[in-house]
DNA sequence: CTTGTATGTTTCCGATGGGTAACATATGTT
DNA sequence: AACATATGTTACCCATCGGAAACATACAAG
């Protein structure tokens, strides 16, 4: 019977901190988590945090890495028809996802304020991934690449952006963003806005 | 001779606070503003910043009525056929307006992550402009309101996040934010979009 | 001249912040 | 059994935080 609490056991107290800095990163973000709270809020010395984790920070970096936050695209490879479809749906699919995911905006917002190796990794990431969306996108519908980045890059920016608004401001130009029927509603401006993109057949491409 | 300092003026001695706050802003954003930094780096005794202001953030507010944050769009009215243009400027206005404003993106930051009367109130007076623009659009150019507002809602949204991303982030997507290049792309972006969502003779408008 | 008030300085307080030393004990190794 | 090491507890240090009291003085009104 090893349960007892306060028992020796590194593997259980690590992941009594791993919860609690879950815990307090959904509840108000890494931007104000200290060491002091992390240690009374879990019950655990906080000379051992310093000991397995060498700081908050690190820490917080052990979390990061058991989750791997951007590693959930589909690999499926759409046809030329398929391909306005399969936008619309992916786009669906990060908005469900930014939306459900509390640490994920907790990073977001983290990102705007701060300059971590970690975030930085994090980026790195992120920008590999995103860029090689955008060139098998601009491969499949031979629409220029300059083009399709900043198309990219504006949808995904603001749903970003409203995500992270909707915590506090529950109105963004008379749309919704707090409530379900708000990101219904932009949803479906977004894909009118890849029909009408696709749907024009350009002069310079 | 009473430009000696130390002497006492308090309205010299207000606006020493409220450049110092200024400057605090800019550097560091309103998040981490503590009065005791003030104090010592205004010189001023922070005794006197509540008695002149209440808290940090009643100078805050005080420093944020001083400036008119978002009272800078033009009145003119376009016709129909300088709509798209007119348009095309005007994100291109926001986009520098931004970009040039540190305290601006400042507040835009310190809007995730709380939610004060100030804010509030600042938020209110946005939403009022914002819709209003967009009610113009709409009766002028035909198209749905939900349509337009989510079109103006991503333009700007995507805007804003971008330009707050920019000061750590160095590159979005391929397009190089930190630099003049790459938001000449963006606008070249948002141009070819505009064109695209009003050449559509689209069916149900 | 006297007195009240506005302006400013100095000093202190308790709470909390990050960080560490000293100590206690369980566990595994030889 | 003896020892080294890993785990955990307690107490402490120093800096800083927000906040306020006590005091000093210039200035204007009577």
């Amino acid at each position: 019977m090893k349960e007892k609490i306060g028992e020796r056991d590194r593997e259980a107290t690590e992941k009594r901190l791993l919860d609690t800095i879950e815990n307090m990163i959904i509840e108000n973000g890494f931007e104000k988590i200290g060491i002091n709270a992390v240690a009374t809020q879990s019950g655990v010395s906080k000379i051992l945090i310093y000991r397995y984790f060498g700081s908050v920070e690190g820490l917080m970096a052990a979390y990061i890495r058991q989750h791997d936050f951007w590693i959930n695209l589909p690999v499926e490879e759409p046809s030329r028809e398929q391909l306005p479809d399969f936008l619309k749906k992916m786009f669906r699919g990060q908005i469900e996802h930014l939306r459900v995911n509390p640490t994920l905006k907790r990073l977001y917002r983290w990102e705007l304020s701060c300059n971590n190796d970690m975030i930085v990794n994090l980026r790195v990431q992120r920008e590999a991934m995103g860029v090689s969306r955008i060139e098998r996108v601009c491969e499949l519908s031979g629409y220029p690449r300059e083009e399709i980045a900043v198309m990219a890059s504006m949808l995904t920016a603001s749903i970003t952006y409203l995500v992270m608004l909707e915590e506090y401001c529950p109105v963004y130009n008379g749309i919704a963003i707090n409530q379900n029927s708000g990101w219904e509603q932009i949803s479906r401006g977004i894909d009118a806005l890849i029909d009408k993109f696709f749907k024009t057949n350009g002069n310079e491409h």
